[in-house]
DNA sequence: ATCCTCCCCTAC
DNA sequence: TAAGGTAGGGGAGGAT
C-alpha cells in the first residue's frame, strides 16, 4: 500500500487535510477531538511540518501533550522531521549537549525515547488511532557514510551510455567556436558554447559588465590575515558581490539593483508570479527535459538507468574526469613550465583555483533577474521536497542554505530562495573553458574536479599574486563566472587559503606563516578529516589543529592508525609533500545506481534486477572501451534494505541499507558487456537477496590491463591458465560460443608468463571433464541464461546465460574448507578436489578466475530468523576447487530437478547432506537456525564477550550477525559493535565457519586425514574457540558458531574447551543433525601450537586475563561481571605498566625527535604494536580486556547510564595505569578526553600509549554501538 | 614484507 | 515527488 511513491502522495493529501482540521478547529474551539495521543508526550525538535505550534494544538486537540523540553521525563516521543542525516547528527548533538544538564535522565531511561517524523501524528490523527511508529521513525543513523560535504582529494572518470562525450555535448562542435572566440579575445565575449542551446546564455556575458580587475586579497606576502576589504573592492565589481569577509555574494557578474537584499526580503516566498527571478525559474524547470514525465523507479521504467544518469548531479561530477582528461590530452602544451623540483630549490608556488558557487553561478549567467538573489541549484522545487540542492550562492549561504540540503530544509531556511535546475551542458562548457584558461598559466596542472584544479607555478611570475589576479580576471571575463584563488608552498595550504579567499578573492600563505594561518582552523578543515575522523579526534580532545600540536604523534598513530595519523599530523603542521601532477591512469572503472531501485519480488523481481544488471553491465562495458582498458577483477555492489528499517527519508531513496560487496577474479582481461553481465548475475544470485530488498547495485572493474600488476598471476587468482587449459581440452562442448570470441588467448596479455604456462602443466590440465559439460548436457534449458531466470546459471555454454561466477553462484564460498585447510588436511586430497574439476568451477568465474568473497546465501531472507550464512575467508583462496560445502544450496534448491541430480551425483552424499531441508520440504526456507544448533544464544547478552571478542573476525562476524536480528527485535541484548551495521549485515550476507571448517578430514568417502599435519587455519579458528571459551568459562555450549543455514557452515561448538567438529559428512540421508565428525580437545593453553598465530596469543591473553576473575558461572551478575572485567583491564594494566617500568632501565628512551616525541615508524605501528615496548602478549591481553568490557558493555545498553559511568571508570584505571607506566602520563590527558591541556609534544611511551590506544578504541566501540542502536551520541 | 578482499571514509 | 555517482586511500584481517 503505501509504497514509496504512493505513500507520498498519501502522506502530502494528510497533511492538508489535517492542516484544514487543524485550522477549522483553531477557528472553532479548542476542545479535544480524541484521545488518540492518551499517555503521549511529545518534544519537538527542530522545524516540522506540521510546525512547532501546530503539533502543539493538535496533541491538545486529541489528548497528548506536548513537551518544551527534553528534560522532562515524561516525554514519550521526539517530533523530528525527516531530514538528510546532517540533520540527525544535528539532533545527535544536541542531545549529546543535552545530557550534559540531563545525563541522569536521558540515559537512565530503561529505553530510548523514540525519535519520529511529525507525519506521525498527522496520520494517526487522520486515521482515529495511534498508528506504530515504525513507518515514522527517522532514519537508524546511517553507517555508511552520510551524506556529508567534504573537502579535497578524489579523481573521477567516466564514459557514458552515450559514447564518450556526448552525454554532456558541449566541447566537442563548440570547441572550434570558442577558440574563435577566444582570439577575437573580446572582453566579456560571448564565450559560452555557441552550441547550447539556451538563448540567455550566450548573449549573457556578453551583456554583462565584467570586473576588470578582480579584488585580491592579502596583496602581498604571507599575512595571515583576512583580505582587507579595501582590496578587495576592485573597481568592476557588482556591488554586494565580492565581499571577503561577510559571505555575501552573489556570483553573478551582472550588475545588481540598488537595495537587492531589502527586495529580496519583501517578496512573498514561492510565487514567481510577480517576481522576475521565480519566473525565470519556473520557466525553465517546466522547459527542462530532465523535469519531464512523472518520477519512476526501476520497477516502471525500463530505461532507468540511463534516465537517472542524464539527470544526476553526482554522476555529472563523478564522471567529469573522463571528459576533462580527453580535453587535456588534446591541448597543445604552450604554457610554460615551471621550475622543476631541485634539491634545496626554491619554495614551491602552488596556486589552487575553484569556482565560487558553481553550479550556482552559471545558474544565473545571463540572467540578470538573479542578480542578488539568493540561489540554489536542485531539481525539485517543492517545499516538501527531498531533492537535494547541489549548490547554493553565498548570499543563500548567509540564510544557512548549503550543499546535499533538502530542498524543503533550504526553502524554510530561506523562503525567498530561487531554485534553479541542473543545465549540466552549461557546466561543462564553462568548465573546459576554465580549464583552458588555467592551462595556458602553466603546463602542470592537475584537475580536481569540475570547479577546481592545482597549478605549479614556482618561477613562473615573481609575483604569484599578481598571476592569480590575471588569471582570476580573464576566468571572470571569459565564463562570466567567478573563481578564487589560494597561493602556499604546497597544495595542502594553497587549498586552505582558497577556502579563506572565498567568495570571489584570491590569498597567500608563504611558507613562515603557515603555522599561523593554519592553528585555528576546525580539523575536518583538514583535507581527508570528515565527520569520522573528526569525532574520532573529538573524543581524544581535539577540534582545531592547534589541538594537534599539542598531541602526540604516536598516540595519533595508534588512534588512527599508521598512515592516517602520520598524515593528519603532517597536515597539522602544514606539511605535504604532495606535488602536482597530472591526472593518472584509474585503476577502476564502475558504475552503480543507489536511486529508484525498486523490485517486484520472486522470479519477475530477480528477472527485473538482472536485467538492471545488464544495463551496469553495458554501460561500465562502454566505459572500459572508451577508456580503452580491459579488466580481470568485477565487483559487485548491493544495498539492501536493513531489516526493520522505515520508509526512507528520501524519496525513492535508498534509506538504511546494508552494503555487501563481492568480487570475482575473472580469467583473463574482459571489456565485455556480455562477460560482465554474465559475472555479475552470478554474483548477484549467490548472494541471495530477495529483489525486492534491494535498493542499489554498482559494478566495477578493476585490476585493469594498463597496470602492470595486474598481469601477474598472484597466488589467489592462478585460475586464468586453468581456464585456458580448462577451455583447451574441452573446446566443443566448455568453450563459450561465438559470441564469446573473448576466449581467444591473445587477450591474456600476459599468456606468455611462465607462472601460466607452468600451471597449464599441472593442475587444471588434468583435471576430468569438468562437469559443466555434463551439467550442460544435463539439459539446462537453453533459455536458462537469457536473462530470464532460469536457474542459477549454472549453464556456460554460449546463449546460456549462466557464468561460471554464477556456477560459483552455486557456491557458498564461505563455509567451505580454504586450500589450506583442505590440503594440509588431507594433502592427497587437495589434488584430488582440484583435479575432481568436477567442481562445476568452484570459484573459478567462467573464464576460471576466482571468485572470493562468500557466496552467502541469504535463503530465506531474514524472516527466517536471520540466519548466518557463511563467508569466505578474505584474501587468497582463489582458484581451489570446489567444496560440496560451498554449494549454496538456496541456489541449488532452484535448480530444474534433474540438473539438481546431476550436481548431487557429482557431489554424493555431500550434497544430499547439504540439501537438507529439500527432503522434507523442496523449496521451503530452510528450518530456523535454532533448530539446527542447540546451543545457539539467544542474544549477545548470553555470549561471553571476552570470548565472542577473541574469536576470529570471521566467525565473530558471523555470530553477531545471526544474533543481530535477534537484538534488533528486541529481545536482548545489543549488537555487537566492534561490528558495524554494514559489516554485521555483510556478515549476515556472508558469515565465516571458521572454526568449523576445521582442519579436519570431513570426508566423504571417509578420506582421514593423515596424521602428524600441522594444524591448519581452520583448526587455529577452532583452538581459538576452544581456548577462549574455556577461559570464558561460560559453561558447556557457550559459543556456538550458527552455521550457515541448513548447516551448510559446519557448526563448532565450544564447550569447556571442547570443539565438536560438526561435519558435513555422514548423514547421508538428508537428516536435519549433521553427525559430529571429529572432536578436538583442547585444554585452554595447553593446546597452542608450536606455531599459533595472532587469533591464538589472544585468546591465550584472553584466557589469561579472564580466567581469574569471572564469576562461577551461575553468579554472574551484572555488577559481578563488570567489576570482573574492569579488575581484568586493571591487571592487565598494571602488568604492562609493570613491565615498562622494568624495561624503561636497559631501554631508555631512544632516539627522540624533534620535539621529543618518540615516533614509530608506521611499520612499528602497522606491526601490531607488539614487541615495540610492551611485549607482544601484554599488548594482546590489554587490548583483549579492554574490548571484552567494550562488548560486554554493548550487552547493556538497556542501561545507558551504567554504560557512562563503567566508561568513565575504565578510563581512570587507563589514565592511572599510563600515569605509572611512564612519561607517556601526559598525553594520556588528552586521550581521556581531558580538553587537550596543550602538553608540549608528548613524550608518550609506547606502553602508555597502547594503554590509551586500546581505551580509546573501546570507549569508542561502544560510543558507536549506542550510536548506531538509538542515534545520538554517549558524552563519556 | 607484500599481497588479497571487504569494507569504510573522503572528496567533488 | 526525483534522479543518494565515482574513485582512491587506508585499515583490519588474513594468506603466503
Ligand atoms: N556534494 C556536492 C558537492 C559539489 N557539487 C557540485 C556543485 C558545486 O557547484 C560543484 C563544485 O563543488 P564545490 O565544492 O567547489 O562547491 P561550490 O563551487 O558550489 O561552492 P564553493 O564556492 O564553496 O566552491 O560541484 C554537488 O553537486 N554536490
Ligand atoms: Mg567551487
Ligand atoms: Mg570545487
Ligand atoms: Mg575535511
Amino acid at each position: 500500500m503505501h509504497h514509496d511513491g504512493s505513500f507520498g502522495k498519501y502522506m502530502e493529501l494528510k497533511v492538508i487535510k489535517l492542516r484544514e482540521q487543524f485550522d477549522a478547529a483553531q477557528l472553532q474551539n479548542p476542545d479535544a477531538k480524541s484521545d488518540i495521543f492518551r499517555g503521549i508526550s511529545i518534544y519537538v525538535n527542530g522545524l516540522t511540518r506540521p510546525t512547532h505550534a501546530e503539533l502543539k494544538q493538535l496533541m491538545a486537540l486529541h489528548g497528548g501533550r506536548f513537551e518544551n523540553y527534553l528534560y522532562r521525563d515524561s516525554v514519550t516521543h521526539i517530533i523530528c522531521s525527516n531530514l538528510p542525516d546532517t540533520k540527525i547528527k544535528q539532533l545527535a548533538h544536541e542531545r549529546r549537549v543535552e545530557a550534559m544538564h540531563g545525563l541522569a535522565w536521558v540515559f537512565g531511561r530503561a529505553k530510548p525515547i523514540p525519535i519520529v517524523r511529525p507525519e506521525w501524528v498527522v496520520a494517526s490523527i487522520a486515521a482515529g488511532r495511534l498508528l506504530p511508529i515504525s513507518d515514522f521513525q527517522l532514519e537508524p543513523l546511517s553507517v555508511v557514510a552520510p551524506n556529508q560535504r567534504r573537502l579535497f582529494e578524489f579523481r573521477k572518470h567516466a564514459a557514458p551510455t552515450l559514447a564518450p562525450s556526448e552525454m554532456y555535448p558541449v566541447l566537442a562542435d563548440a570547441k572550434a567556436a570558442e577558440k574563435e572566440q577566444q582570439q577575437q579575445a573580446a572582453p566579456g565575449g560571448g564565450l559560452l558554447a555557441a552550441d547550447v542551446r539556451q538563448p540567455p546564455l550566450a548573449a549573457a556575458p556578453a551583456a554583462a559588465p565584467v570586473p576588470q580587475s578582480v579584488p585580491v586579497h592579502s596583496p602581498s606576502a604571507a599575512s595571515p590575515q583576512p583580505p582587507s576589504p579595501g582590496a578587495s573592492g576592485a573597481a568592476g565589481r557588482p556591488e554586494g558581490q565580492l565581499g571577503p569577509s561577510p559571505p555575501l555574494a552573489a556570483a553573478q557578474p551582472g550588475p545588481s539593483p540598488p537595495g537587492v537584499t531589502g527586495r529580496a526580503s519583501s517578496r512573498s516566498p514561492g510565487t514567481g508570479g510577480a517576481d522576475p527571478a521565480q519566473a525565470v525559474a519556473a520557466e525553465l524547470r517546466a522547459a527542462s527535459d530532465l523535469a519531464r514525465g512523472p518520477p519512476r523507479s526501476t520497477r516502471t521504467d525500463p530505461r532507468f538507468m540511463e534516465t537517472f544518469f542524464r539527470s544526476s548531479r553526482l554522476h555529472f561530477i563523478g564522471t567529469w574526469r573522463t571528459r576533462i582528461e580527453a580535453l587535456m590530452s588534446e591541448v597543445e602544451p604552450h604554457a610554460p613550465a615551471p621550475a622543476p623540483y631541485t634539491k634545496g630549490g626554491p619554495e614551491r608556488v602552488i596556486l589552487h583555483v575553484d569556482m565560487d558557487c558553481f553550479f550556482a553561478s552559471v545558474a544565473a549567467l545571463g540572467r540578470p533577474e538573479l542578480a542578488g538573489r539568493p540561489l540554489a541549484v536542485c531539481h525539485s522545487n517543492s517545499s516538501r521536497g527531498t531533492g537535494e540542492v547541489s549548490s547554493a550562492n553565498y548570499l543563500a549561504r548567509a540564510a544557512g542554505v548549503g550543499a546535499d540540503m533538502f530542498i524543503a530544509e533550504a526553502k524554510r531556511r530561506c523562503p525567498d530562495l530561487v531554485v534553479m535546475p541542473y543545465e549540466f551542458d552549461k557546466y561543462q562548457t564553462v568548465s573546459e573553458q576554465v580549464y583552458r584558461i588555467l592551462m595556458s598559466y602553466t603546463s602542470i596542472v592537475q584537475p580536481i574536479s569540475c570547479d577546481e584544479a592545482f597549478l605549479d607555478v614556482t618561477g613562473l611570475d615573481s609575483d604569484p599574486e599578481a598571476l592569480a589576479a590575471r588569471l582570476r580576471s580573464e576566468i571572470a571575463r571569459t565564463t562570466g563566472c567567478t573563481a578564487s584563488a589560494g597561493i602556499g608552498p604546497n597544495m595542502l595550504v594553497a587549498r586552505l587559503a582558497t577556502k579563506r579567499a572565498k567568495p570571489n578573492g584570491q590569498f597567500r600563505v608563504t611558507l613562515g606563516s603557515v603555522l599561523d594561518f593554519m592553528a585555528d582552523l576546525k580539523i575536518d578543515q583538514l583535507p581527508g578529516v570528515g565527520w569520522s575522523l573528526a569525532t574520532k579526534l573529538e573524543g581524544l580532545g581535539i577540534t582545531t589543529v592547534r589541538q594537534v600540536w599539542a598531541s602526540s604523534r604516536a598516540v595519533l598513530q595508534r588512534s588512527l592508525g599508521a598512515r592516517t595519523g602520520d598524515d593528519l599530523w603532517a597536515h597539522a603542521h602544514g606539511r605535504d609533500e604532495r606535488r602536482v601532477e597530472p591526472p593518472k591512469a584509474r585503476k577502476s572503472v564502475g558504475a552503480e545506481v543507489n536511486y529508484g531501485i525498486r523490485f517486484e519480488s520472486g522470479e519477475a523481481g530477480r528477472a527485473e534486477a538482472d536485467k538492471f544488471l545488464g544495463d551496469l553491465a553495458g554501460e561500465v562495458a562502454a566505459r572500459l572501451q572508451t577508456a580503452g582498458v580491459k579488466g580481470r577483477s568485477l565487483t559487485l555492489k548491493v544495498k539492501r534494505r536493513q531489516a526493520g528499517a522505515p520508509q526512507p527519508a528520501k524519496f525513492m531513496g535508498h534509506g538504511a541499507c546494508d552494503n555487501i560487496s563481492r568480487s570475482v577474479t575473472l580469467g583473463r582481461f574482459t571489456a565485455d558487456a556480455a562477460d560482465l553481465r554474465r559475472e555479475a548475475m552470478g554474483l548477484l544470485r549467490a548472494l541471495g537477496v530477495p529483489p525486492e530488498e534491494l535498493r542499489g547495485l554498482g559494478l566495477t572493474v578493476s585490476r585493469l590491463d594498463n597496470d602492470p600488476a595486474s598481469h601477474t598471476t598472484k597466488p589467489s587468482a592462478p585460475a586464468p591458465a586453468r581456464l585456458q587449459s580448462s577451455q583447451a581440452t574441452q573446446p566443443a562442448a566448455h568453450r563459450p560460443g561465438a559470441d564469446d570470441a573473448e576466449a581467444d588467448p591473445t587477450d591474456l596479455p600476459g599468456g606468455g608468463l611462465a607462472e601460466d604456462a607452468e600451471a597449464v602443466g599441472e593442475g587444471w590440465g588434468e583435471a576430468h571433464a569438468p562437469s559443466p559439460v555434463r551439467l550442460h548436457q544435463a539439459g539446462v534449458p537453453a533459455a536458462a541464461g537469457q536473462g530470464h531466470n532460469q536457474g542459477p546459471p549454472l549453464c556456460v555454454g554460449k546463449g546460456a546465460g549462466g557464468s561460471s561466477a554464477a556456477t560459483a553462484a552455486a557456491v557458498s564460498a564461505g563455509a567451505h574448507p580454504s586450500p589450506a585447510d583442505v590440503s594440509e588436511g588431507r594433502p592427497g586430497a587437495r589434488r584430488a578436489l582440484e583435479a575432481d574439476a568436477a567442481q562445476p568451477a568452484a570459484r573459478r568465474s567462467l573464464f576460471g578466475g576466482s571468485a572470493t568473497g562468500g557466496a552467502a546465501a541469504r535463503g530465506g531472507g531474514r524472516a527466517g530468523g536471520g540466519a548466518a550464512a557463511s563467508r569466505g575467508r578474505t584474501g587468497g583462496g582463489g582458484g581451489q576447487a570446489l567444496a560440496a560445502s560451498q554449494i549454496d544450496i538456496s541456489v541449488l534448491a532452484e535448480l530444474p530437478p534433474d540438473v539438481r541430480r546431476e550436481v548431487e551425483r557429482e557431489y554424493g552424499e555431500w550434497v544430499a547432506v547439504v540439501a537438507v531441508p529439500r527432503a522434507t520440504a523442496p523449496a521451503a526456507p530452510p528450518p530456523p537456525r535454532r533448530q539446527q544448533v542447540a546451543a545457539m544464544p539467544a542474544s549477545l547478552a548470553e555470549v561471553d564477550p571476552a570470548v565472542l571478542d577473541e574469536l576470529p573476525p570471521e566467525l565473530r562476524r558471523e555470530i553477531t550477525a545471526a544474533l543481530r536480528s535477534t537484538a534488533i527485535s528486541g529481545v536482548a541484548g545489543g549488537t555487537a559493535a566492534a561490528v558495524t551495521a554494514t559489516r554485521a549485515a555483510a556478515a549476515a550476507g556472508a558469515a565465516a565457519a571458521g572454526p568449523s571448517r576445521a582442519p579436519v578430514s570431513a570426508g566423504r568417502g571417509g578420506t582421514a586425514a593423515p596424521g602428524g599435519m600441522p594444524p591448519p587455519h581452520g583448526a587455529k579458528n577452532a583452538a581459538v574457540a576452544a581456548t577462549v571459551a574455556a577461559a570464558g568459562g561460560r559453561g558447556a555450549g557457550s559459543v556456538t558458531a550458527a552455521g550457515g543455514r541448513a548447516s551448510r557452515g559446519p557448526v563448532a561448538t565450544a564447550a569447556g574447551g571442547v570443539v565438536e567438529r560438526r561435519g558435513m559428512g555422514g548423514g547421508g540421508s538428508g537428516s536435519g543433525s549433521p553427525e559430529v565428525e571429529e572432536v578436538v580437545e583442547l585444554t585452554a593453553l595447553a593446546a597452542l601450537p608450536a606455531d599459533a598465530g595472532p587469533q591464538l596469543r589472544i585468546a591465550a591473553a584472553a584466557s589469561h586475563a579472564f580466567s581469574a576473575p569471572s564469576p562461577p558461572p551461575g553468579n554472574r551478575s551484572p555488577e559481578r561481571v563488570r567489576e570482573a572485567l574492569l579488575a581484568a583491564v586493571q591487571r592487565a594494566c598494571a602488568a604492562a605498566a609493570a613491565g615498562a617500568a622494568s624495561r624503561s632501565a636497559p631501554q631508555p628512551e631512544t632516539g627522540t625527535e624533534a620535539q621529543g616525541e618518540q615516533y614509530q615508524s608506521r611499520a612499528e605501528v602497522t606491526a601490531a604494536g607488539g614487541q615495540t615496548a610492551v611485549g607482544e602478549g601484554l599488548e594482546r591481553r590489554i587490548g583483549a580486556t579492554f574490548m571484552a568490557l567494550a562488548l560486554w558493555l554493548m550487552g547493556q545498553d538497556q542501561d545507558l547510564e551504567g554504560i557512562v559511568l563503567t566508561l568513565r571508570r575504565v578510563r581512570r584505571v587507563a589514565a592511572a595505569a599510563a600515569a605509572a607506566a611512564g612519561p607517556a602520563g601526559g598525553a594520556e590527558g588528552q586521550a581521556a578526553g581531558g580538553t587537550g591541556a596543550a602538553r608540549p609534544a608528548g613524550t608518550a611511551a609506547p606502553v602508555a600509549a597502547a594503554m590509551l590506544s586500546h581505551c580509546q578504541r573501546a570507549v569508542r566501540a561502544v560510543r558507536e554501538h549506542v550510536r548506531h542502536k538509538f542515534g545520538f551520541l554517549l558524552k563519556v
